[in-house]
DNA sequence: CTTAACTTGTGAAGAAATTCACAAGGCCCT
DNA sequence: AGGGCCTTGTGAATTTCTTCACAAGTTAAG
């Protein structure tokens, strides 16, 4: 398949949940247009989107809004579930493993890591933190997919490192470092001071 | 001045970080290809980059470091402090107020609110969490430049809302809802769910 | 059945971002 | 002073992404 921008999965994700805020107003087909506006995006580029998977919809008509949901998450893979590993257990890392919008989408925690001695053992929702020294050796049980690093920015790479050991596919990176991981392991950051930098920039320079 | 691209802003956030890094490793000057290269990304790019707003480097040599450093805190807006409230004192706001990364880079909390009872007149770190109730009426002492909303999705436009009317110039959203703000607004939202299904794309969609 | 009003899917056009490639300098060594 | 080696800054070429525009299909009404 033709390699799909990283902005087009962005928007098929929105898409998908402005489809859920629709079938729970019960409607049964939406238009382009009308997923567009509510995206804030264009009709022409929600239909170029979708057509890189196929063509979903029935002229004149629109796409049914179940179908149309249904073929999204296929296409997202939220068709199966994730496990998921956090390590670093600070206060980001714990409010992540409460948040319960992971779950609801398909992404299950299989476990919980830490460094600190103060925090192994302790139990955070329903886990008990493991030593981060144990990763490789919970491996087979867990069968983690990804990994959410939430460790400070001195120790990001050896949990990275650790987590690829243990058999992790994907990463999401909240230290305010860059990793270097193996080519084939997906990689995710997200560093929030680099967004409100975003902020400060167009505060600065307006227009 | 051209329009820069939201793309180059992220880039100049990131080279700021490296440089910092190579300053304190004692590093007079870095040339565009060792910027790029701890940054992923080419040579060219990085002179394009920086060439949208003015010629810093010398031939032959590269760029100075502490002097790129001050120019790109220049660009970004970050030679100011930017005053900042958080809107929602659950556990990923409560993990922000904490995060001491904001304070280092020049973005200053000055408040904290909330709607729950049981959370207004709490302390969380030096704040003591406020009504949202009392955004309008703290305004004018705060001068808050942005608020960071991370209230549940029912909430969050009425949060967003009460910020602008409280005269607040940027919005950076963590609930997982697309805010309509006005369009003197710099708005930026992170979506925590939406990444990892960037991330199960990549694993279902390999290559 | 025919017409009018919609909407999709998609090549082609257009815009935007990235990469190429090279002239113009600067540094250092001999 | 001259030659060799680097590096910047930037037009031009290229690639990628978005928008346009329209044929073709669907529904509904008369």
């Amino acid at each position: 398949m033709k390699h799909i921008a990283e902005s087009t999965v962005r928007r098929l994700s929105l898409y998908l949940r402005f489809l859920e805020e629709f079938e729970a107003r019960g409607l049964a087909t939406i238009s382009s247009t009308e997923l567009a506006a509510r995206g804030g995006t264009t009709s022409a580029q929600v239909r170029k989107d979708l057509s890189f998977f196929g063509s979903f919809g029935k002229r004149g008509l629109g796409y049914s809004v179940p179908e149309l949901e249904r073929r999204l998450r296929r296409i997202l893979g939220l068709e199966r579930e994730w496990r998921v590993i956090i390590i670093g257990m600070g206060k980001i890392g714990a409010a992540l493993a409460y948040y319960s919008g992971f779950r609801q989408r398909g992404f299950k925690i299989v476990g919980l890591y830490d460094d600190d001695p103060d925090k192994i053992g302790k139990k955070v929702d329903v886990f008990v933190v493991r030593a981060a020294s144990e990763l490789a050796r919970d491996a087979a049980k867990h069968a983690a997919d990804i990994a959410v690093i939430t460790v400070p920015a001195s120790a990001a790479q050896f949990a990275a490192d650790a987590a690829v050991h243990a058999g992790v596919r994907a990463i999401m990176n909240f230290a305010p470092v860059q990793l270097s991981v193996p080519s084939h392991i997906a990689l995710k950051s997200v560093n929030m001071a680099m967004e409100l930098e975003g902020l400060a920039f167009a505060l600065t320079n307006p227009g």
